[in-house]
DNA sequence: CACTTGTATGACGATACACGCATAGCCCCA
DNA sequence: TGGGGCTATGCGTGTATCGTCATACAAGTG
């Protein structure tokens, strides 16, 4: 977002918001993080999450054309793999925020 | 999301979601963008926005709620800032892979 | 106390998207 | 080349959330 007096454009607001979309559903984010594991196959994925097919299909093609997971194929079965370190960079800034702000409600209850 | 063999808790995956949603709206991320430029009143922000009173009273209620705007009140007026700087840093990281991918499919264009 | 100004909230329509079901496409193998 | 498993996609439904209007609430001023 930039120091005072630079505004993002509306173009480049809306990428952002898009891209925080992706992750602001819990499916994706759990098919991501099982991906983390390592290269999986479908069928693992499914038995994993309780999604149904067309779902997980769905998603990963999402996290695909924003170029967070990559697919290979193995015959007739396709092996997904996660692509990058973008998504678990955000987690841990995220995750640090959520821990900084739970702490200091704990004081503001202590100090109570 | 950790290393390979650690799974974060649904709980988890859950607060990630929600944070990120909040990031998946333009508007408040427009909204964020403009407290960034330093303290500012409601007036404004509609005259900036263009959004209803009512949107933007909303909007600024979740971004409170998750702690990245705070409002102090100067009288009647409500005068609401942003709060430190971590959907800069989000921003940031997302930008760099933005960028990093349109070069790459930039040179798989030259390459063809 | 009324009145004006500024903010939060209930109600509502419109839209977006998560999911699943059914099915069409695709690729391998006999 | 036809059959069987794997994947992608059209469709329907339910739910969540945006964004607005109208209105209630709070706070300062004559």
């Amino acid at each position: 977002m930039g120091a005072a007096g630079s505004m993002p454009s509306p173009q480049l607001l809306e990428e952002y918001s898009q891209f925080f979309r992706l992750l602001s559903e819990p499916a994706r984010l759990q098919l991501l993080c099982h991906l983390k594991q390592g290269p999986t196959d479908v069928a693992t994925l499914i038995e994993a999450t309780g999604f149904s097919q067309s779902h997980i299909s769905r998603q990963l093609g999402q996290l695909q054309r924003a170029g967070l997971v990559r697919c290979d194929r193995d015959g007739a079965r396709t092996i997904w793999q996660a692509e990058g370190d973008l998504v678990d960079e955000l987690c841990h800034l995220v995750q640090s925020r959520l821990k900084q702000r739970l702490e200091s409600q704990l004081q503001q209850l202590k100090a109570a």
